[in-house]
DNA sequence: AATCTCACG
DNA sequence: ACGTACGTGAGATTA
């Protein structure tokens, strides 16, 4: 069986061409001779020889006239015009292939496309061969048979479908492809397709009636609205199916032996890329082996763990497969020093761990190590260091490959999508990739080793060491901790609930298209909003980009108007949980019936945490039904859920930091503070505070914190900006402190060009220095915020620190298991509650002394609902 | 891949 | 006369 590789010439050259021509500047040789196209088509090339090792291959080409690939070109009176930039790319294109020994085709009359079609269509007639399609053209998707699937090109990497996964991802078979192009039509292709019917509509109709004559006989099954649009649109849509469907007969030869690889023309290929000035290319072709170690060091990959003889500290860097390190499946560890650099795939470190483990005492992404080799019962030690939460700190572009840093610092290291995402699954990298995989993991060991003296350094120029090496490094364990450790999920009370708000979606949607007179798409804005603004020609408000508004406050003006509103609202409310809390969260559990989040600690620009697959710090509350999905959210056996949040602590901080009086004494007499702004700025005593008025005063104190204009406030409270305005005048009014701290705050970051918190923590705002004067002001009010917010964080991140040490010192079983933002949550054993309680309010309370007192709410139930 | 919408602090 | 509050993550649709 040999396979041969299809490749849609024309696509990648397009691809690679559009890619870069929009930015403004051509890229050519120094004669002036556009190379942009061609510089992508020859990575592509590369790459898919690489992946691919084929030993048939071809690249195809349009010839004459054009339809398919208008996609990418300018009408002009109707025809496709090609740009001469790309027009001229062409013929080289095709004599570098030569040279590469590749045959290519093109035929008189026939696109690409075509042509694949019928090398498509003789490998599906020959049982000597397979075939593997190359193109970023969903129109392909046809071509997909017994003997052929496709590489999807996509913008950074692909995705491989063959007729069984094609089937899973679309429902129907790879030849409908066809009958659905001429459902749903394709603008960018001018296919017309049957207006009104898109991608979604059309896969369920083929997944009912099979093909496009399929739905034309079954034409009574449909709504009366829908069936007049397939009627109206019949010419248009057999119309489509003909633009649609890719030739499979081109009238040429096929002589196997041309489609044969030939050998590398390397004198040939060299002269074209020096007269195209694709330099690193030129250095490709000479040496053929591109693997230079950044130093001159041996490296090697570890057999056997009885090899290892390491005596110094040293750098570890764990490459794994994914992003989700709960589950991500190991490669190995790489370990590097000023005597060792080695690789240890990962069932030769589980022999004997501890023999390495213990020496680590620099990585980058702690976190991201400990838990990883924790799933394997591999315990790493606290270490000293880490590059990714001192290169936050100091305010370095980072990501989570630690290449993107790397690379700032003149270390490079290949991007790890680049290297692994092509190859997914850990068998193909033992077999075909081991040495490449040591070779990058121990270069990143390195880079961790080589610069963590410089990171230190700048740590203490920048006042940072101290948040560093008490707050940040200590939590990262803290953190690994609680997410390896996890939380319980009642999973038959989600089914439960997702059951009955399946049913009540079900109601509502009847409803809504009663009200309607017609069925759409709900969840789709722009249908929502021809239903409401067009047909029910209720007052709209703001235009976006892509049609009305229909965001839930736009939707609050006009719910009196119209019955249907109100359904909307509640509908999307369901949806939402549905979606998001019932099937997101499930999907998310894991085998021991727990949900293990991931806490970034580095990526929000204040100092916050975020919590990622999923995101456990957006679980309803503000809304009773929703709320109630924190019932699934239960702890151990004999234990009980533990909250504990601080009470208005931005507020607080802010008291402390701009030193008011007034505020600070609020604080100090625990009168609530709202009833309080809402008697200074009304003007009234407290005792005559409405719940109104209460609520005005809520929203001015978070538009304090948030940086507060009229428009806003209004906006947020719906009252006019010019009342807004007024409750700001007396807020200034009455607590004047709080001005000068702002106006203070602003300029210092002005001459600083940063902010800082409490604990030093600094965020630079280069908003400050835009042109633009809605980005800078827009700086100014990160300027005010950040200190808030962020000291805000530093406090319970120190917390956590604090009551981690505490809960081992006293050797409490109890877990901390979340954290959200000013409240953390304990899976608490009932022998402990008392002490767990004690604890956390101590350590939460007494983080730091500020001018306020600060106050913490402990909470407790049989879950987390029953915690509040 | 971008946009819209909505969940939380 | 502008556009309009700070910080997040995720799912669905559309292009």
């Amino acid at each position: 069986m040999e396979k041969i590789i299809l490749v849609d010439g024309n696509n990648l050259l397009f691809r690679s061409y559009y890619a870069t021509a929009y930015n403004g500047t051509m890229m050519m040789n120094s004669k002036g001779f556009p190379t942009n196209a061609l510089f992508g088509f020859a990575n592509m090339m590369n790459k898919i020889i690489l992946e691919e090792k084929p030993t048939y291959m071809i690249v195809a080409f349009d010839k004459g006239k054009t339809f398919r690939h208008a996609e990418y070109e300018d009408y002009k009176g109707g025809r496709a015009t090609t740009p001469d930039e790309l027009k001229m790319q062409f013929p080289k294109a095709k004599e570098m292939l030569t040279y590469m020994g590749i045959q290519y085709y093109e035929c008189d009359n026939y696109e690409a496309d075509d042509i694949l079609g019928t090398f498509a269509a003789y490998c599906d007639k020959d049982p000597n061969f397979i075939g593997t399609i190359v193109s970023s053209d969903k129109d392909l998707l046809q071509l997909i048979s017994d003997d052929i699937d496709i590489k999807l090109l996509k913008q950074k990497d692909y995705i491989r479908y063959n007729k069984q996964t094609f089937h899973e991802a679309y429902g129907i078979d790879p030849i409908h492809v066809i009958d659905l192009k001429a459902l749903m039509g394709d603008s960018s292709d001018n296919i017309p397709g049957v207006r009104g019917v898109g991608e979604k509509t059309a896969l369920k109709m083929l997944q009912d009636y099979k093909t496009l004559d399929g739905v034309y006989e079954n034409l009574d099954q449909f709504t009366p609205k829908m069936r007049e649009k397939l009627e109206s649109s019949k010419a248009d849509a057999y119309l489509s199916y003909h633009l649609a469907t890719i030739v499979r007969d081109v009238p040429m030869e096929i002589r196997i032996e041309d489609v044969k690889c030939k050998a590398k023309d390397h004198a040939a290929l060299n002269k074209l890329y020096e007269e195209l000035e694709f330099y690193s290319f030129l250095r490709k072709e000479d040496k053929e082996l591109p693997h230079q170690a950044h130093t001159n060091r041996e490296f090697k990959t570890i057999h056997d763990m009885n090899e290892v003889n390491i005596t110094k500290p040293c750098a570890g860097y764990l490459e794994i497969l994914g992003v989700n390190y709960h589950t991500a499946p190991i490669l190995g560890l790489a370990i590097y020093n000023d005597e060792d650099a080695f690789y240890i795939p990962i069932d030769i470190l589980k022999q004997n761990p501890e023999k390495i483990c213990n020496f680590i005492e620099y990585t980058y992404d702690y976190k991201k190590i400990y838990t990883a080799l924790k799933w394997h019962q591999i315990v790493l030690k606290n270490i000293h260091f880490d590059t990714m939460i001192a290169a936050y700190l100091l305010d370095y572009n980072i990501k989570d490959d630690i290449a993107y840093l790397a690379n700032q610092f003149d270390y490079e290291i290949p991007f790890y999508e680049n290297v692994f995402k092509k190859l997914k699954t850990k068998e193909i990298y033992e077999e075909d990739n081991a040495d490449i995989t040591a070779y990058h993991a121990i270069l990143k060991a390195e880079f961790i080793y080589k610069t963590k003296d410089l990171f230190a350094k700048k740590l203490k120029e920048e006042e940072l060491n101290t948040l560093y090496e008490e707050i940040e490094v200590p939590l990262a364990r803290v953190l690994a901790d609680m997410e390896y450790n996890g939380v319980h999920i009642d999973q038959e009370e989600l089914k439960k609930m997702g059951e009955e708000i399946q049913i009540k979606i079900e109601l509502i949607e009847k409803d809504i298209y009663n009200d309607a007179g017609c069925e759409f798409n709900i969840s789709s804005p722009k249908q929502l909003g021809e239903i409401l603004f067009e047909k029910l020609n209720l007052p709209h408000g703001k235009k976006n980009k892509s049609g009305y508004a229909t965001s839930a406050d736009i939707l609050e003006k006009i719910k009196n108007d119209h019955p249907i509103v109100n359904k909307i609202l509640e509908y999307r409310m369901l949806t939402k949980l549905y979606t998001t809390y019932i099937e997101g969260l499930m999907n998310t559990i894991l085998k021991d019936g727990k949900i293990h989040t991931i806490f970034t600690q580095t990526l929000t620009r204040t100092g916050r945490l975020s919590s990622i697959d999923p995101n456990l710090q957006n679980i309803p509350i503000r809304y009773e039904y929703g709320r109630l999905i924190r019932k699934a959210f239960v702890p151990s056996a004999n234990s009980i859920i533990i909250s504990g949040d601080y009470s208005q602590v931005e507020l607080r901080i802010l008291a402390h930091m701009a030193h008011v009086d007034t505020l600070i004494d609020t604080f100090k007499k625990g009168v609530d503070v709202h009833t309080k702004t809402a008697a200074d700025i009304f003007k009234v005593e407290e005792n005559q505070v409405t719940n109104d008025m209460r609520r005005i005063a809520k929203a001015v104190n978070f538009g304090i914190i948030y940086g507060i204009s009229s428009y806003g406030l209004s906006e947020n409270v719906g009252i006019t900006p010019g009342e807004a305005k007024v409750f700001i005048d007396n807020y200034f009014e009455s607590y004047p402190g709080i001005k000068e701290y702002m106006d203070t705050i602003v300029m210092k970051a002005y001459l600083d060009g940063y902010v800082r918190t409490l604990m030093n923590r600094k965020r630079i705002i280069p908003e400050l220095n835009n042109k633009n004067r809605f980005i800078r002001s827009s700086g100014e009010r990160i300027a005010l915020n950040t200190p808030i917010q962020g000291t805000s964080a530093d406090m319970i991140k120190k917390a956590m620190v604090d009551i981690d040490k505490r809960f081992k010192e006293e050797n409490i079983k109890s877990k901390m298991i979340l954290q959200v933002h000013d409240e953390l949550v304990f899976d608490t054993l009932e022998s402990e509650k008392e002490k767990v309680i004690e604890i956390v309010t101590e350590c939460m309370e007494h983080v730091v002394e500020l001018d306020v007192p600060l106050h913490v709410d402990i909470e407790y139930g049989a879950n987390w609902y029953q915690a509040k």
